[in-house]
DNA sequence: ATAATTACTTACTATAAGTAACTAACTTTT
DNA sequence: AAAAGTTAGTTACTTATAGTAAGTAATTAT
């Protein structure tokens, strides 16, 4: 008894954009290569996760990771074109809040 | 120190679909109004989780809540206009699966 | 009277995320 | 030369979130 069967495809795309922070990591990204502290500054993420998502990322091949050797070292995590291709699904995301959420939440 | 400042709204939006099973919970309910135990069969949700999404959403006004008094009793949830408001990104979701994710993932 | 159905809730366990201290490689300051 | 600072993490531990399985309430069927 299945009801109703979920494509694969979009389940496993579902599961991606519903892990914590993703969607925030991909968002910060859609606007040019960040370094690891900024990322880790500009939105609440712990270090610990950080590291997580990014290295799932990178397994998944939406994000690239590039080691520029100087001093201190500088790595950059920019989007792939897979990454790069979620962007509809972000800009869709803001209209929607824009639309529906209010201005002030708290108070 | 503030390299980039998230939108509050968006990043309200974001949490929304960052929470595991909203997504699918609201692409099921997009075909028509479901009654709890469809839900929880159709997908591989929990009651117990099932149970505490669906009072979420409903406090959040993007799902609705009937009671058939029948026998035994139906409850069935379906879209508000906010809820439905919510089908473009699933669509960009959708396109972007069906572009980037192979149809087989495992084996 | 007993069993079945739906829509949950409750108690307990397992997994994921947060916190804070630590490491490695290198450089600047003292 | 030793101590402190920087970036990019990792590790050990705690807290929060999700999964599991059994239980409840209302009603009907057997």
């Amino acid at each position: 008894m299945d009801p109703a069967i979920i494509c694969p495809r979009f389940e496993k795309a579902m599961s991606l954009m519903s892990q914590r922070w993703t969607g925030l990591v991909i968002y910060q990204l859609l606007t040019g290569p960040k370094r690891f502290c900024t990322l880790e500054s500009s939105m609440g993420i712990s270090g610990r996760v950080l590291s997580e998502r990014l290295k799932d990322l990178e397994n998944q091949g939406i994000v690239k990771r590039d080691v520029y050797p100087e001093t201190p070292v500088r790595i950059e995590y920019s989007l792939t074109d897979k990454g790069a291709a979620l962007q509809p699904i972000m800009k869709e995301i803001e209209t929607w809040s824009q639309t529906w959420l209010e201005p002030e939440p708290n108070q």
